[in-house]
Parts: C-alpha cells; sequence; structure tokens
DNA sequence: GCAATAGTGTCTCTAAGACATTATAAT
DNA sequence: ATTATAATGTCTTAGAGACACTATTGC
C-alpha cells in the first residue's frame, strides 16, 4: 500500500480507516434477467416436426409497483456480492441451473425509469436448454410465465431536416402465450445532424409490462441476434444431442428468417461434430444426430 | 395509476409515499470514461506523412486511493442525472467538448474493485477527432495527459484438462508519452468445460493504473477494434475533410495491422463522398480530400 | 531524376446465395 | 405410393486479398 500523503497528510491507510462512502449520493442497483429458450409446439402431423419459438420468462408481479403487470426476473444487488453473482443467484431462484450462460448486456440509468426512487438496473442475457430447465411456471410464489417473443419492425421511416436527417424504426413486440397476449411498441431513432450521429431508444407504448422491460427485451434480442452469426451462443439453447435441421431452426426462430438447408450447414459444419446416433419414428428418413464441437476455430 | 390494493391493502399511490428506498443496500455509482482520439507525430523527412497514435486519457490521481497513480476520468453519478447525463458532464469537463460520440461499454460491479467501499462504475467509450478538443495537457488542477495505446496479445495457450480445456490469450498494454511510460497485463480466459463456456478477464499486472482500469481500457479497445469494420464510428475520431490514406492509416492504428490500399479503398468507398479540394506541399503528388457521407446505407 | 505518396486495374480465391437432385423412413 | 424430411452437388455472384502499374508533386 502507498505511503504517500494527500492533501490533508493522511497515507492510503488512514484516508481509507476514516472514508465515509455513506455521504454520497447513492442509487439503489438492480439486476434484470432476460431468460430466453427456444422451445417446441408438437403439431398433430406425425410426419411433421415440431415448430420452434423463442421464449422468454416473465413474472407476474405481486408488489408494488407494477402490480399485476409483468416484468423480468431480477432484484436488489447485495452489497456482498457482485453483480455477476446477483444475477446468477437471480437466475437460480427462477430456474434451479446453475451454470447457465451468462452474459451482461446494459446498465439503464434514467433517473426516472422506477417510481420507488433512483433505481439504476444492469440487464443479462441468459440462454438456456428449456429440456434441461426446472421451472415450475404458476406454482410459485411469484408467478412465472414463458411467453412467445415475436420481434418485428412494422414502419420505417427517414425525416429530412435543415441539419440532418432522423432514422426512425418502429419495432412491435409481441409476447405471448396460451391466456396472455402482451404487446409492446419501440421506436429506435439514429438521429444525424451534420457531422454528429446519436441514437435513442424510446418506449411508445408499454402494454402490460413492467419498468422499461420492453426496452431491455428489445435491446437483448437485438443483442442476440447480432451475436448470433459470429458466435457459438445458440448452443447453450441447443440439448446435447440435436439434428442440422433443429439447429437450422432455432437459428430461424431468432432471426426471424428462413435459410437455405445446404448453405447453413455450409456454414456452421466447423462448430458440430456429428454422432452415430440417428432420429427415428419420424414418418420419414431418420436424421442424423450432431453435438457442439468447441474445439471450432473461425 | 393502478387503483390495485397489495398484500397490506395499499394502492400504489399509497405505497410510493410510503416507499423508503435507503432501507435497501446501496452501493455508490462511478462512470468512467474511455476518452479515445488519434493524433498526428509529425515525422522530420518534408516527403512522408505524419505517423497516426491512438491515444487515451488519463489522469494523474491527486487523492487517495491510488494517489499520484493514473486513472480514466470519472466521478460519482448525481442522484439527479441519468448515468449517461454523467458520463456527457465528466467528458466536458476533461475536454469541452459537448456533443462528442459517446457510446456505455459495460459495468463493473465486483465487490472489492474500489477500496473505498463498495463502488460500481460503467465505462463509456468516447471518441474524438484530436483538432476539435480544447484541452489543457498538465495545467489543470488534475494533471491530464494524453497516452499512445499500444494493446498486443503477446502469447497464447491452449490448457487441456480432464473436461475440457482453457484458452488463456495474454494481452500487454503499453501506455506511454514523452515522459512516462505505464505498463499493464491482462489476462483474457475463456473456459470450456464439457458444454459450458465461460469467459473473464484479470489483471495480471496493472503497473502505475488505479482500481481496474486496466481492464477497462482493455476491454474498451477490443470493443472499439470489433465494431470498427462493421460501423461508421472511426468517422468521430477524424477531421471534417481528411483523405483515403489518412482515413487508412487510422484504421491501421486501432487494429493494429496493416491493410492494402486498393481493397481499403474499395471497402469504405460508400462511406464517404469525395470534394473538390486537395492536399498541397507535400512534397508528392496531391491527395484528394474526403468528407464522411452519412447517407450511406450497408 | 528521386523519393514518397496517390490512385486504379485486374487476377485469384473463398464464401454466400440459389436451386436442383437423390435418399429414406412411416403410413 | 405418398408425404415430409435428409443430405448433397453445383452453378452463379459478390467480396476479400494480393499485387502490379501509372500519376504527380517538391526538392
Amino acid at each position: 500500500m502507498s505511503k504517500k500523503l494527500d492533501a490533508l497528510g493522511l497515507t492510503e491507510e488512514d484516508f481509507l480507516r476514516e472514508y465515509d462512502i455513506s455521504k454520497f449520493d447513492q442509487p439503489s442497483l438492480t439486476v434484470d434477467i432476460l431468460l430466453l429458450t427456444i422451445s417446441e409446439n408438437k403439431v398433430d402431423n406425425y410426419r411433421k416436426l415440431a415448430n420452434k419459438s423463442l421464449k422468454v420468462l416473465l413474472i407476474k408481479r405481486k408488489e408494488h409497483p407494477f402490480i399485476g403487470k409483468w416484468a423480468l426476473p431480477g432484484g436488489f444487488v447485495r452489497m456482498d456480492e457482485s453483480i455477476e453473482a446477483a444475477a446468477y443467484r437471480e437466475l437460480k431462484e427462477e430456474t434451479n441451473v446453475n451454470n447457465a450462460y451468462l452474459e451482461q448486456l446494459h446498465t439503464y440509468g434514467d433517473v426516472d425509469r422506477d417510481p420507488r426512487g433512483r433505481i439504476i438496473s444492469t440487464s443479462f442475457m441468459s440462454l438456456v436448454n428449456s429440456n434441461e430447465i426446472d421451472l415450475n411456471p404458476g406454482t410459485d410464489a411469484e408467478e412465472a410465465r414463458w411467453f412467445e417473443v415475436e420481434y418485428d419492425v412494422y414502419k420505417k421511416e427517414r425525416l429530412f431536416n435543415k441539419i440532418g436527417f432522423i432514422d426512425n424504426e418502429y419495432i412491435r413486440l409481441c409476447l405471448k402465450n396460451d391466456a396472455i397476449n402482451l404487446m409492446t411498441e419501440i421506436k429506435a431513432s439514429r438521429v444525424v445532424s451534420g457531422k454528429h450521429v446519436s441514437y435513442n431508444h424510446t418506449i411508445e407504448s408499454k402494454g402490460d409490462l413492467s419498468f422499461d422491460h420492453a426496452l431491455i427485451i428489445q435491446n437483448g434480442i437485438s443483442s442476440l441476434r447480432n451475436k448470433l452469426e459470429s458466435s457459438d451462443i445458440i448452443f447453450h439453447m441447443m440439448p446435447d444431442l440435436f439434428t442440422l435441421t433443429e439447429l437450422q431452426n432455432s437459428f430461424e426462430v431468432i432471426l426471424n428468417k428462413k435459410l437455405l438447408k445446404a448453405n447453413f450447414r455450409r456454414k456452421i459444419s466447423k462448430m458440430v461434430s456429428e454422432t452415430s446416433q440417428f432420429t427415428s419414428d419420424a414418418g420419414h428418413r431418420p436424421s442424423k444426430l450432431y453435438e457442439f464441437n468447441p474445439l471450432w476455430e473461425d
């Protein structure tokens, strides 16, 4: 430890002993978990494969504020845990999964984002394989439910003004399951004035979502899409053994577009290794099962 | 506002009136600014172009902790400002620039990252054009200096164990100027155990840098590199008019590798528009001046 | 003429996109 | 045989990489 003295003649040791952090303004800090998975909806036709959909876990709030509305799982960061540890703790409370993939996304720090006071929140994205997850939807004290996510850009516009232009993208996020249908709309703007460019996202209509969680979900899914094709994170959402068609469907459901089979297989071939196992009882040609190859190189 | 009642029979309005946020643990929150620019070091030979280098602004700490060591500019987030507003305020205090490019990077929340107590910090990256910046290095109460950044990976290894392997990258970050030479080393690990993959970065040797700022700088530069080729952020570091060689040198200095001229020009041609102006007095053929074209499309 | 940079042409190689063809299980 | 999916072949196109060549200035 440094023996240098400061302007008051204190050593670092002395300084730290006297230091009272509570004399500074202290906001509260929470974590919010964007827990995503891909699940299968079985289809009646014995020949057809199951439909896949991207799902997000939401909690029905039992307390003020936003009582009765839906929110991302999350909670306050404790003084004796890192924000990552808090995120893992919250994740485990919801899913019983110990070492799921978890990635920090963004920190939301607007002054009035929470009506309880100054609360800053760091969002995390967790990707899990729906087969491995042990969730009791609806039976907890907190009501937790998976919602199917549909994300689409329903309008794009470019507005010119004297000093530049604004590109607006209007995004509609539909979150639904058997019983509930939430809808929220977000405007993503890129403001170009002269040489200066800035971005901002605002909630146009938050529906029955709490806080700024619509924004967190939208930004998170957008970030997932961006990383999808340049990384191997998709495999966190896959079972140990999968067919290449299942893998392709997972990509398609996240990117919300169809891919061509031959090209897709060329592209991901490095990331997977084939096994000697096959699917069966499918009403069509059996499919070879693959596994993730963590040794792949770009 | 919702008229629903909670378990205690309170409306949302009542609940919020009674709510005392201070009964929760409250860490403190700071912002740290990774302020980067590209500057020119004139060369004696009248024919040669100036050398470019990537520079980062550091402050010499005048107070405990880490008194006398170097740190990123930054400070506490006030209760009445968003974290972005805090970042802009700190940036303006250092540079007098009002609307520089500013982007949130990452939030650092380890329990003992700051010896003063529980302090969480969100890092921001700001990119500025060195011609437009009005900084008084060394004359402030705080001593601020630009440091040339050299970033290189000096060792890569893959360690196998029973359940998988670990890829380690050892990164050396040299920060220097006429008078000072800081060196810091970071280990970036990718831990693959079975199907699970995790990442973590640790400071191996922090040199004369304060807190975990070595990590913030390294992560920030790494993120700048990743975004460089897929976005137009480089233009925040360029003057209004520039030659294509200057632009290429800027890319090269950030990516730390040489690019081929013809290919580079093909690739960035969409993002720039030529002007009718030329450089002169250069001891070689004059060069056409270009400007950023904010209307470019990918 | 020289040194250094400016600017362009073009060949190759790889990856992406589009589409076609053949194979095979369950009913 | 029918149906739906499995698996692969190949033609075309776009882009990245490598390299060569010509042009122009100040001294």
